[in-house]
DNA sequence: TATGAATGAGGGTTCATTCAT
DNA sequence: CATGAATGAACCCTCATTCAT
């Protein structure tokens, strides 16, 4: 890569950081162009070398956060032993659920608009060349479990969505419970729609 | 009600109609006072004698849908025959789910931006006097039931979640699924929920 | 005066108490129409029932009030035995002065804008019937004293500015002397005024 | 300068002299950005480029002609060989006053609202580079005089503070005496101030 | 590639005034 | 006399986008 390449690079992170963090900080409506170029230091035509738009940009962050998020909990899991297929996806779940607890901003920020829909794009295909895609780790776990399943996809996606919608609401609102509380129902719901898609 | 109540009342229900077509036609963003009022034939500033602003004629013009939805689904339950709990719940589950996969803008509206949230607290709080709410139907239904739940609103709030966010998915991306499809799945999963809240 | 005369003037002086309380406050200029009757408990057309506009209320709240400060500042001094004529125009100047600086808020609006021209209008001519102008006062010290002066409207009036404007500074920014500071000084300035105008 | 520089010099002088014109014309409360961007053949976006609003403009202009009308008088007085401190003050105050005479608009938009205590701070202090502080020449003036004053900066106070008043009234009003007839009055108290705080 | 001055449509909001009741 | 709902022009200001440098 060369100097020129390496300087792109270092202004389209800048870019993305200060973003990210004036989206999580104002919200994406209250937050300009200006107010981006101005904090990553860069010209205002600068931007739009690099995105077309505001939302362009949101996706984008979207789609690293999503990869970074579940490549964390992955390789946090790896690092345990746990081998049963439900142990190891609520792992997971619940390594998610901490990391949001943690960072409220970013939930919020994934979850509004019309962000979660990109999230879960991002999260099941690959979209950059850098990152991973969840879709792939679920398969891996799939593969080396010794259950068999019908339909794992839509398995994930009532998965995926119910703990997306319940943590959200728990997480951000702390309503109708606290994510504490949620914990244990989503963990027997959870088991209960894995059992649903096994096959005997 | 006198002459000029009435007329209130008509100004009010015309900016409110005029309202909810240009944001679910639009989106709400892209819709301005300036459209609101054009279209609803009245001066800019009798908007701002009945709204805030956008935001608060959106949270009362969802309020008003949710219940308006709710209590077409439960009038139509009752006159069905349908009488154990978990039928009556699905019963009420897919007419949802038939009535916002006919009207995608209705369900668009409601779960775009923070809407969901401001759609169910209208779902379980009475907004205003006209509107039923149907926490108070939830309740109903339980009593009249023969099970007893351990913690009912939070079977309820999983149920909600989970409809809701896969439901959206599937209306309107047909993604992974179609509404079609997802229905047996979710039919399965509500049936398990409330088997695991209820008391033996 | 009838009953209805009565009811009359009480709404008359609510709009005008109302109106110099806002003035004071928030200034004319961010004082609206609504802001006044709504605090006054009077409907918006009742306004153009007795006034013409903002500023039209804001003289006659200005001559009225004029009226009032020097109507008490020569009431005090009746109560002393002062009987020099400088002496006797020094303990006015120091009496006004005394009460503005109490009173900032009148003192601001007495000079923002025009009204300035407007508050020395109703100081020399006859406003209202009820009130009574420091012309008459000013004259009959005049005639009351034994020095004879020649163009004691001039002497009034570069008097009358020279407080107002240095009084103004001193009382509102402290700048560049406070108005105990400020005193002796105009003191002398003013016998010296009084002397440059005496016929020997 | 580059050319873009000069570009902005320009753009900036435009607004400057057009909201001088606008201000003076039709007063600045009726003023809007609107009718100075157009009248100034720029976009309404390129106004806040150079100034945060209305007032700002106000005072950078109210500043700067402050500092040429000053100027200008001290000029004069360097074309003449009046040596006496007392002959050079009232020289200056006459050149003002015979220029304000001349320039009435002026006049009334350096007195109107609060621009008076901009333009004494204008006067006393040094705002742009570009512009000369009548602080520095009064001071000049007073070490080159032979008199010694205590407080020299409350006797300036005081003659500013009753020119401008008198000098306001006489010539916006003509009341109640003319600017003519009013000089020569004006020339005796300034004399008799400067005695007062002359040290003997 | 990078800049940032300039654009100008369009946003939300206010408010003096009117007039039917 | 009194009301207050309705008006709609006018306001200030923001900001995504362009383009000459």
């Amino acid at each position: 890569m060369g100097k020129i390449d390496a300087n792109k690079k270092k202004k389209l992170e800048s870019l993305m950081n200060t973003s990210f963090e004036l989206f999580t900080t104002k919200g994406i409506n209250k937050t300009s162009i200006s107010d981006i170029v101005e904090k990553a230091g860069v010209a205002k035509g600068t931007f739009y070398l690099y995105f077309k738009d505001k939302y362009d940009i949101r996706n984008r962050i979207i789609s690293h956060k999503a990869s970074q998020l579940f490549a964390a909990a992955y390789s946090a899991l790896q690092k345990t032993d746990i081998v049963i297929f439900e142990d190891r996806l609520i792992y997971i779940v619940n390594y998610i659920l901490d990391e949001l607890t943690a960072n409220k901003p970013l939930l919020q920020f994934i979850y509004k608009d019309l962000s979660w829909g990109i999230f879960k794009k991002a999260l099941l295909t690959q979209v950059s060349n850098d990152d991973v895609d969840f879709a792939q780790i679920y398969q891996k776990m799939i593969d080396e479990s010794t259950i068999t399943f019908k339909d794992p996809e839509i398995m994930l996606f009532l998965i995926i969505e119910l703990v997306g919608s319940t943590g959200y609401s728990s997480i951000i609102y702390n309503d109708p419970i606290s994510v504490r509380e949620l914990k244990p129902h989503l963990e027997t719901t959870i088991r209960n729609i894995i059992k649903q898609f096994t096959v005997e």
